[in-house]
RNA sequence: GGGGAUAUAGCUCAGUAGGGAGAGCGCUGCGUUCGCAACGCAGAGGUUGGGGGUUCGAAUCCCCCUAUCUCCA
């Protein structure tokens, strides 16, 4: 069987069973912060484990695309994946055990057809009734062996939640596979027990004191690896032989003339390139960008750890971009993203290989560097602290400055490194822990598990009104009956046009009025999936659960939000349009008043991909295009080149937006739209600005606001003319020669400045007295600013031949000084710093500099004068025996 | 989430216990030469990433923010 048919095979046997087949979702999980990547099959189900939502059938199977960074430093031995694809059958409460366990028995030996002599089974050491379900079917009780907490019992994540026992199939891979020892069974460390299913049979539920109680409804969830299944069906001696590998280890191959299964060493290297590349290629196109953080960082680890695995097998030019393009064309039609986006997949694949390179290249100057330091020194090796700095602070792998320094003849303290390392790393654990402590309680949380789950209509696609039954009333998360005048309340109706906040469009708000009272909706949020809560204030009267009420939405302000999401979709065709298709949106906000639009875009903008991009959305505004909607399937959708969101997570049926008769855009979007593009009145783009790496954002404003932001800056422009006495159009012209007038005049002020203190250096130094043989001048100047008042005291100091000089003046009201001493002087012990922060201390202030030259400043201006006389006093002193 | 590093002229970077903001390349002009990345002279170009603080005085010391690089989780 072909890994296609064992996927397919999967899905079909368990359909037949009463599950519904359920589409895998993108690798960033959708609505879960706790999570960085989508790391099992259970992930998208969550919400139906919890009770928080309902499930659309409460058997449910699926293949999903996971990810597990975890390993990625132990990738390149027999069975460590950081991507791969999860099999797995799934009960919200229906069956358990007994069924799961057979089923599961029965799909691996009756439709894989797997010899049941080879088949191994494990259960929790105490789960009496799971031993019991396989023995039924016939397992032998010497196959199945029993193993503790560490391997047989799952969860809960974190300190509560619910959790289970486990039980798992292994396969024997042969004896000809693994560590050879007599006593190799399943969960020994090697490869030949291969661990092909996981049942989880969730049952408790864990209290934060660490006690368990058993759950009414107990869950299945089950993961079977596709990878090993097929590597197992195929009696393949591992999964990189299997077809899933093994056109990417031929093509390490043939790119570098190794050969598969000749040394550890290169194996090793070659499984990680092709394996690596499975994962870069699908986080690339589930929208995940290098960074140097999150799930972004996992991306950059990945592509740097193929990239140097690459250069050890003699690639030292980019390379791995090929292999994604191999990627893509073997399990394009099984992922369809990934050929959609091919180019962007090749260009940051190749762009990060070239950044790795330039990384190295900056580190081998330092790494040298260091070497020549430590051979100049006559030392003969190179320290952890300073190989871990060059890891650390500059991204260079200790390998290669290893190899580097045994080249020239320097061993490298490898156990003072690990300590660095294991300092870093114990950082890094004792701040999580504190970050995890003091947690922050989620409003919106907080409702998602208290309100009921509900899906309330919305009707406000076609209507802004409509007559609604209140079904539950919230104060302050507290359920009431009845809500009187002044109450702020949060109610759920069964039917309503609000629109509730999602997708980034903001909600509605307006009014609620029943024969009783009304209530003033501040804003409409969406909870628990489907259900639309209500917030206000009741201004007129009461209401209570089971009033009939008369729902209305703010009309104008809604029609403001739907010319800025209108917008939104035209302004994302322009950047597609003008930039190339591989923007893609990375987040959305549409208000009333604003929208704005986060992008991935690796490049800036320029002014004139600006402009053009405003005026190709006016354009199609004026084109007055129709807007359309329909409800279709997801996969209709996406094959007719609808756009998706990564992080969205969508149902079977999507809403798609259209825009034009010729769609010139299509987007699956839940938000509320204009008709007809003119609605829009005019876009006006009000900034462009960068939110991280790779990441750009546009803001916009629409209709009335756009009209008011041009007669706010018309003003400013008008205002301007007069203040300059120009017109409008003049400004640029006037504004020029202003500057340049400035410019001019602050020049010619330095200089006359300049001519000025020279001039009044001729008159101050007739001044000059003699105290104890030594030539001194100290004098008040008028205004000068320092640098000139230096200037002037060095002329003074070329002048007097021998001597000192201390000038004063006052600047910013403040006394500033300057100190000179000719270098004979210096020679006898003066030394202008000493001098000017002497002189200083009688003003309140203090100074410094070198012997020839000082600087000081105060703040007592009355003691000026006093100051400067302390000058001769103090050569008198330093001149007496 | 935590740690380390960087941010100075258009570019590559100096700037040394806080006291004149510099070099090379590039640019403009003039001149000498035009056989290789020719040479000489003159000149323009900087809110020293942003904001606070300490100080008489901050590119330099302290705090906050932003961006980029990098490691750990």
């Amino acid at each position: 069987m072909t890994s296609d048919e064992i996927r397919q095979s999967f899905l079909k046997f368990f359909e037949n069973k009463g599950h519904k087949i359920v589409p895998g979702i993108s690798l960033i999980p959708h609505g879960d912060p706790t999570l960085l990547l989508t790391s099992a099959g259970m992930v998208q189900f969550k919400p139906y484990f919890l009770g928080l939502e309902k499930p659309p059938s409460l058997r449910l199977t699926s293949c999903q695309k996971c990810f597990r960074a975890t390993d990625i430093d132990v990738v390149g031995d027999g069975k460590h994946l950081t991507f791969f694809e999860m099999l797995g059958n799934f009960s919200v409460g229906d069956y358990f055990k007994k069924e799961t366990i057979s089923w599961s028995w029965q799909f691996v030996t009756e439709q894989l057809k797997l010899p049941k002599e080879r088949l191994w089974v494990t259960i929790y050491l105490d789960d009496e009734e799971a031993f019991a379900c396989w023995r039924q079917i016939g397992v032998p009780a010497d196959r199945i062996l029993r193993f503790g907490d560490e391997d047989n019992f799952w969860g809960p994540a974190g300190d509560s939640g619910p959790c289970g026992p486990c039980s798992e199939i292994y396969y024997d891979m042969g004896e000809k596979i693994g560590c050879g020892r007599p006593e190799c069974k399943p969960n020994c460390d090697c490869d030949r027990f291969s661990e092909i299913w996981n049942l989880v049979f969730t049952q408790y539920n864990q209290h934060p004191d660490g006690s368990r109680t058993s759950l009414p409804k107990p869950n299945i969830d089950t993961g079977m690896g596709l990878e090993r299944i097929v590597a197992a069906v195929q009696g393949k001696p591992s999964i990189y032989e299997t077809e899933l590998f093994s056109p990417l280890i031929q093509r390490v191959c043939q790119l570098t003339g190794k050969h598969y299964a000749a040394n550890d060493k290169d194996d090793n290297a070659i499984r990680i390139i092709a394996e690596h590349t499975r994962g870069i290629t699908f986080l690339i196109a589930d929208g995940v960008l290098p960074s140097n953080e999150g799930r972004g960082y996992v991306l950059r680890r990945l592509l740097r750890r193929a990239s140097l695995f690459g250069r050890k097998l003699g690639l030292d030019k980019p390379f791995l971009h090929g292999f994604a393009e191999l990627v893509i064309d073997n399990m394009g039609y099984v992922y369809p993203e990934l050929p959609a986006k091919r180019d962007l997949i090749c260009k940051v694949t190749e762009e990060e290989e070239n950044k790795l390179i330039a990384t190295l290249n900056a580190g081998l100057v330092l790494v040298e560097g260091a070497i020549d330091a430590v051979l100049t020194e006559g030392m003969g090796s190179l320290s952890g602290e300073q190989v871990f700095k060059f890891y650390d602070t500059y991204g260079f792998p200790p390998e290669m400055t290893a190899e580097i320094a045994k080249e020239r003849g320097l061993t490298i303290d490898w156990e003072s490194f690990e300590a660095e390392m294991g300092k870093q790393r114990e950082r890094a654990r004792t701040s999580q822990k504190l970050s995890v402590g003091g947690g922050i309680i989620d409003l919106k949380g907080e409702l998602r598990t208290k309100l009921i789950k509900v899906p309330t209509c919305f009707v406000g696609y076609g209507t802004n009104t409509c007559q609604s039954k209140i079904l539950e009333l919230r104060i302050q998360g507290q359920p009431k009956e009845t809500a009187s005048q002044g109450d702020e309340v949060d109610i759920i109706v069964d039917r309503t046009p609000f629109y509730g906040e999602m997708g980034g469009q903001t909600g509605d708000s307006g009014e609620m009025n029943s024969n009783k009272g009304k209530v003033v909706i501040a804003d409409a949020t969406r909870i628990a999936g489907d259900a639309i809560a209500h917030r206000g204030r009741v201004a007129e009267g009461r209401i209570s659960v089971g009033d009939e009420v008369e729902a209305r939405v703010n009309v104008s302000r809604r029609l403001d939000i739907a010319r800025n999401h209108t917008a939104t979709h035209l302004l994302q065709a322009a950047l597609r349009q003008i930039l190339g298709e591989r923007v893609s949106q990375r987040g959305s906000l549409v208000e009333p008043d604003r929208l704005r639009f986060d992008f991935s875009w690796m490049a800036t903008i320029t002014a004139e991909q600006y402009r053009e991009i405003q005026r190709w959305v006016n354009e199609k505004v004026r084109q007055n295009l129709p807007v359309k909607t329909k409800v279709t399937s997801y996969r209709q959708a996406i094959a007719e080149g609808a756009i998706a969101l990564f992080e969205e997570k969508y149902g079977d049926q999507v809403r798609v937006v259209e825009i034009g008769e010729l769609p010139i855009s299509k987007e699956l979007c839940g938000g509320t739209h204009v008709k007809l593009t003119g609605e829009i009145g005019s876009f006006l783009a009000v900034g462009e600005s960068s939110v991280g790496a790779g990441l750009r954002r546009i803001e916009a404003v629409t209709g009335r606001t756009a009209e008011l932001v041009l007669e706010k800056r018309l003003g400013i422009l008008h205002n301007m003319a007069e203040e300059i006495g120009s017109t409008i159009e003049g400004i640029p012209d006037k504004v020029r020669t202003l500057n340049k007038e400035l410019e001019i005049e602050h020049k010619r002020s330095l200089l006359l400045e300049r001519e000025l203190s020279h001039r009044m250096a001729e008159s101050l130094f007739k001044q000059t007295k003699e105290v104890s043989g030594i030539r001194i001048l100290t004098d008040k100047v008028p205004l000068l600013t320092m640098p000139v008042l230096r200037e002037m005291g060095d002329v003074l100091r070329e002048k007097i031949g021998s001597g000192i000089v201390v000038l004063a003046t006052i600047s910013k009201g403040k006394p500033n000084f300057v100190a000179m001493v000719t270098p004979d002087l210096v020679a006898k012990g003066f030394h202008a710093g000493d001098i000017v922060k002497q002189v200083a201390k009688v003003v309140g202030g203090g100074g410094g500099g070198k012997a020839t030259t000082a600087e000081a400043g105060g703040k007592d201006v009355a003691k000026l004068d006093e100051a400067l006389d302390l000058v001769s006093e103090l050569v008198r002193k330093k001149t007496l025996p």
